[in-house]
DNA sequence: CCGGTCTGTCACCAATCGGTGAGTAACAGT
DNA sequence: ACTGTTACTCACCGATTGGTGACAGACCGG
């Protein structure tokens, strides 16, 4: 007599199984980090564990300690590709405009920084992770993110030199502090700091209120 | 024969026990909502359960779902005592400057509410809490949080207006978004956005940073 | 003294966690 | 066709989790 798993996986055999990939390393690895980077982007870092995404990448967790030596090495596998993110995500170019002045700079950087990071989760996820936990994981996470962030930044300000007399790594860590805060706590809750921030109108006001922040400071 | 914890047991009653609360069921409730608040400040939310609880508090988990009715009510319980934060942490008095302009204000109150964060790890915690979940029980915490940082706000603004042209809430949101973000990534990891903050003097530079911000937007 | 209520303890439950050792099935080389 | 390697699955481990029911002892009113 068969139980019902066995009946389940029989049907599931027998009936349709379109890409049933077999033997193949490389794409069971692929399948392993996108499950890892898909559940910790949906679920968040709460619920991130071996079980969970050998479950999501319909493996067994065996083969996330063989190929990538446990959560610890996917996790440096997703902090790998942390380096790319800028680059995909970030366009390259000033969108037509012309970047004068290091204000001019900081408010478009500003502002794709804003947009980026809210339609990227993972992203999201990971931010929330660094401020909330100070595992040697996490932390390694956190320095590719910051390299890659400085890289993006250092190369988009060419020439540009800020305003004498104030300390630029201070206020723009502030500036880029409050964007992070900002886009993790709508996403959150739907608001931050009691400014609601659910449809695109209060988006807006709090883009602008951002280019304030920085021309305030930059000019 | 007894086994070593009864042996431990008996040598605790035996030698010397100074305050063995018994049968006191007010002082019970007051030692587990301390220990909740205790856990939650030092461990963070991770390992924030019952039975986390029940263990610091020196008593049984079942007290804890018969006096705060299971995690949520204890949370509860937690975010009851927020409401006191405000006057708790940050003096009311201005320090003996006089408060001219709106900017006066909030340069005072942007640096109050950094070093009140800076000095509460328990606050912290609640706030990473609010950013990484969006349980029923981090969603009654955050709102008594944003509501009692609401009443301090405008309690202290008087009657002083914001300059005109500019969306305050949205300014401000930004403002405490920045705060927040700083004090607890540099609480996780020592620094935000590759700028180290550890000691004193780091410090100095995102407050002067901060001031310079919040006068940008606000003269 | 007895019975009931309140306070607290203990033992147990199913579920899940990270982690490991053994076994099986598909492939490649000869 | 036999053999060894590679890719993969399964069963199990101890520990911990949230949750519950049963029980013991202190107290209080009668």
């Amino acid at each position: 007599m068969l139980n019902e798993t066995a009946m389940a996986a029989l049907e599931q055999t027998g009936a349709n199984e379109p890409e049933k990939r077999i033997r193949d390393r490389s794409a069971t690895e692929r399948a392993i980090l996108k499950a890892a980077k898909n559940l910790l982007a949906e679920e968040g870092f709460q619920n991130f564990g071996i079980n969970a995404v050998a479950r999501r990448a319909g493996c067994d967790k065996q083969l996330i300690y063989r190929y990538y030596g446990g959560l610890d090495g996917l996790v440096e596998a997703i902090g790998a590709d942390l380096g790319n993110w800028v680059k995909d995500r970030i366009p390259e170019d000033t969108g037509g405009m012309f970047l004068l002045t290091y204000g001019d700079l900081m408010e478009r950087l500003s502002l794709l920084f804003l947009e980026a990071l809210r339609d990227d989760p993972l992203m999201r996820r990971i931010v929330a992770w660094e401020i909330s936990e100070n595992t040697e994981q996490v932390r390694r996470l956190s320095e590719a993110r910051s390299k890659a962030l400085g890289l993006w930044l250092d190369r988009m300000r060419g020439s540009l030199t800020p305003p004498k007399g104030i300390d630029p790594a201070a206020v723009n860590a502030l500036i880029f502090a409050s964007i992070q805060h900002l886009v993790l706590s709508a996403a959150a809750g739907g608001q931050c700091a009691g400014l609601v921030l659910k449809n695109g109108k209060d988006w807006e006001k709090a883009a602008t209120a951002l280019k304030r922040l920085v021309r305030g400071v930059y000019g």
